[in-house]
RNA sequence: GCUGACGUAGCUCAACUGGUAGAGCAGCGGUUUUGUAAACCGCAGGUUAAGGGUUCGAGUCCCUUCGUCAGCUCCA
């Protein structure tokens, strides 16, 4: 029995009276013609239908037009739909997996007995806009389970699928023209809808995300409202090329990666070995006032170690194999590279007494470990076999597990924002499944991690079951100039190494006790967070970074004098200067200083010259510049050096 | 690791369907001595990633290996 009337709140807070039956579609033909053209979907209590569907008394309604990103997100799903109906049309036999929106698209994953060809791609978008020009509306339909199994009999793909849908779900089935798919929605009124999209790339896809399954091709696209928008996000792809630290680790000389040698292996060259050299510098620095200590370790151990850590074998697959024993040694005697620095830190807390007094212990070492990262996944010094990590291990008590974990807090915040002026989230990763130690040990330990993050006041998302095998941790993340997602600084809480390492302190009351550690990198690794500055900054370090802070410039010959003069006394100063004597023309040299990126230009003319002046010129700031007495200009840099500026000081 | 694409001078890229490997920039040598984003002339530079095969002939076609790129999977 249905009211014969329905009514609906709309988002300004009036009420609306609609006959029973209608739709979402019917109300906002009822609210206008212009809204009637430009309703694509309808929010209800936060959930979004399609605008076909009867509307239920009694809601809240909004309706959805292309200025809402839910309608965003609701055109890319449309918009995978109108790329499985061409690939339907030309591939009959492909069979359908899934096909969602993302960020910025969509995509659709097909199982084929041949992959596509950027040829095929071509040809299905063409196949596409001939889709959308047959304006199919998208009809929805709710099915039982039998008759989802029949209408999808010769689609293995779709059949699992419905068999893992739970008893009391609604089975839904979408047809646009030719095509039907099993599909929760919403979709956007019709094919014709979708207007601005373009197909990106192809590329295999494990069904289900299972590497042991079989795989499948995955085809991406964008879509979006308007040309503008379709065109800006081109651009925007183009920029971030532009931004790639693998492009400017070139351009600028930064590093590099030698097939002699094997992937994953940085070569960090001078001035790639500056950034390096200033970041740790300053990460040694500034924990070294938080109570640090300093120590390095050996690079190759006794595989014996990391047996006892437990690394091997459950983290064999990531680690070097076996290194034999030298001449003379017991044969039996094998050593491995280390990927961690773990245990070496843990034997110099077991190298003596410790006293609950002591506590925390606080071992730091910027060390370089060595993984066997499978070769598909590297990427520039984002992702490397050759980690140089700012590491430490932190040992306490357990009652001292808040307000660590609160200062490492603090301490992420001073190096990601208020040094570097980076956005950063975090997230708290919860017990995994495969898990060492009690449930109750992982409660007070995740718990702890929690409390630290609320009393910060910070906003952090759950990573449910991403936590380490042998404790919860806080990652932070960040996303790279392609919008890859990226981990950085990680804090690991860990019971368990204590506990096969059998550490100890003495307690207050005289009795030995197991204390904690805290795995901790505020950089994650030099590579990848050097990486992550290089695009973040394109290249354009702020002057305490910047491995070339200004370049000498006079203008000819006669004042080469002089200008050596600067460059000895900016160089005497602490900064890095350096000289450009070649005998190109001013023009060439300043261009070459902006192309490399060089903070400021020291021009020395012969009035400059004659005046004990430079006419500085700022990085990017084109022809205008000020003439200074070299002891101002000394002080400027310093301040913004001794500062860590982000921008020029003014 | 998996799927696909790709690999030509230091860098960026040419070389029609197999027919003598080229250009710009960078480098080097000269000339030029410059006032705010590329002076001019010349020279040199390559076992076409490596190895094998097909062919009268391979940068181009086939195979293997290595590497790079995109995505998947996996992780700082």
């Amino acid at each position: 029995m249905s009211a014969p009337e329905i009514r609906v709140t709309l988002p300004d807070g009036s009420e609306r009276r609609l006959p029973a039956g209608s739709t979402g579609a019917d109300l906002a033909k009822a609210i206008g013609p212009g809204l009637a053209k430009a309703a694509l979907a309808v929010r209800l209590d936060g959930q979004v239908w399609d605008l076909s569907r009867p509307l239920p008394d009694g809601m809240k309604v909004a309706l959805l037009t292309d200025k809402d990103a839910q309608a965003l997100d609701v055109l890319r799903h449309s918009s995978a739909h109108v790329l499985a109906t061409a690939v339907r049309q030309l591939f009959p036999h492909a069979r359908i997996g899934f096909g969602p929106p993302i960020e910025d698209g969509f995509y659709y994953d097909f199982e084929v007995p041949t992959p596509f060809t950027p040829e095929d791609l071509a040809r299905i978008e063409a196949k596409m806009r001939e889709v959308v020009q047959a304006d199919y509306p998208f009809v929805r339909e709710e099915v039982g389970r039998e008759e989802a199994k029949r209408r999808f009999a010769d689609d293995p793909l779709k059949l699992e699928r419905i068999g893992d849908l739970g008893p009391d779900e609604v089975i839904s089935v979408y047809t646009d023209g030719p095509f039907v798919d099993l599909c929760r929605g919403p979709h956007v009124p019709s094919t014709g809808r979708i207007k601005h999209f373009k197909l990106l790339h192809a590329a295999g896809a494990y069904w289900r995300g299972d590497e042991r399954r079989q795989m499948l091709q995955r085809i991406y696209g964008t879509a979006w409202f308007s040309k503008e928008d379709l065109e800006a996000y081109l651009r925007r792809l183009e920029e971030a090329k532009k931004r790639d630290h693998r492009l400017l680790g070139k351009q600028l000389d930064l590093f590099s990666i030698q097939e002699d040698v094997g992937p994953g292996l940085v070569f960090w060259h001078p001035k790639g070995a500056m950034l390096q050299f200033q970041l740790r510098r300053f990460i040694e620095d500034t924990i070294l006032e938080r109570g640090y200590q300093l120590v390095y370790t050996p690079h190759v151990t006794r595989e014996q170690l990391f047996l006892r850590s437990g690394h091997l074998p459950l983290y064999a697959e990531n680690q070097f194999p076996a290194i034999g024993a030298g001449e003379g040694e017991g044969e039996d005697v094998r050593y491995r590279v280390k990927p961690m620095n773990c245990p070496m830190h843990i034997l110099i807390y077991a190298s003596q007494q410790r006293s609950y007094r002591d506590l925390p212990v606080r071992l730091a070492e910027v060390a370089n470990v060595y993984r066997n990262e499978r070769s598909g996944t590297l990427h520039g010094m984002l992702r490397v076999r050759g980690l140089t990590m700012d590491d430490a291990h932190i040992f306490l008590r357990e009652d001292q597990i808040e307000d660590e974990i609160f200062q490492l807090l603090d301490l992420v915040d001073l190096v990601m924002a208020r040094t570097f002026g980076l956005a950063y989230r975090l997230d708290l990763a919860t017990r995994p499944a495969k898990k060492l130690g009690s449930d109750a040990t992982w409660d007070t330990a995740e718990r702890a991690l929690e409390r630290a993050l609320q009393r910060r006041g910070i906003t952090y998302r759950v990573d449910q079951g991403g936590g380490a095998f042998y404790g919860p941790k806080i990652d932070v993340k960040f996303n790279d100039a392609i919008g890859r997602e990226w981990q950085g600084a990680t804090i690991q809480l860990d019971y368990e190494l204590p506990e096969r390492f059998q550490l100890e302190y003495a307690g207050a009351d005289n009795r030995p006790h197991r204390p904690v550690m805290i795995h901790r990198a505020i950089y994650g690794t030099l590579e990848r967070f050097c990486g992550f500055l290089i695009e973040h900054f394109a290249g354009a370090f702020p002057l305490w970074l910047s491995p070339e802070q200004v370049r000498v410039l006079p203008i000819s010959d006669d004042q080469l004098g002089a200008a050596r003069g600067v460059e000895s006394q900016l160089r005497a100063a602490g900064v890095r200067a350096h000289l450009d004597e070649r005998s190109e023309t001013l023009n060439y040299r300043i261009r070459d200083a902006e192309m490399q990126k060089v903070p400021y230009m020291a021009v020395v003319g012969q009035r400059e010259a004659e005046a004990g002046t430079v006419a500085v010129r700022v990085r990017g700031a084109g022809k205008k510049q000020e003439i200074v007495s070299l002891a101002q200009f000394v002080d400027r840099l310093q301040a913004e050096i001794r500062t860590r500026a982000l921008a020029p000081l003014a």
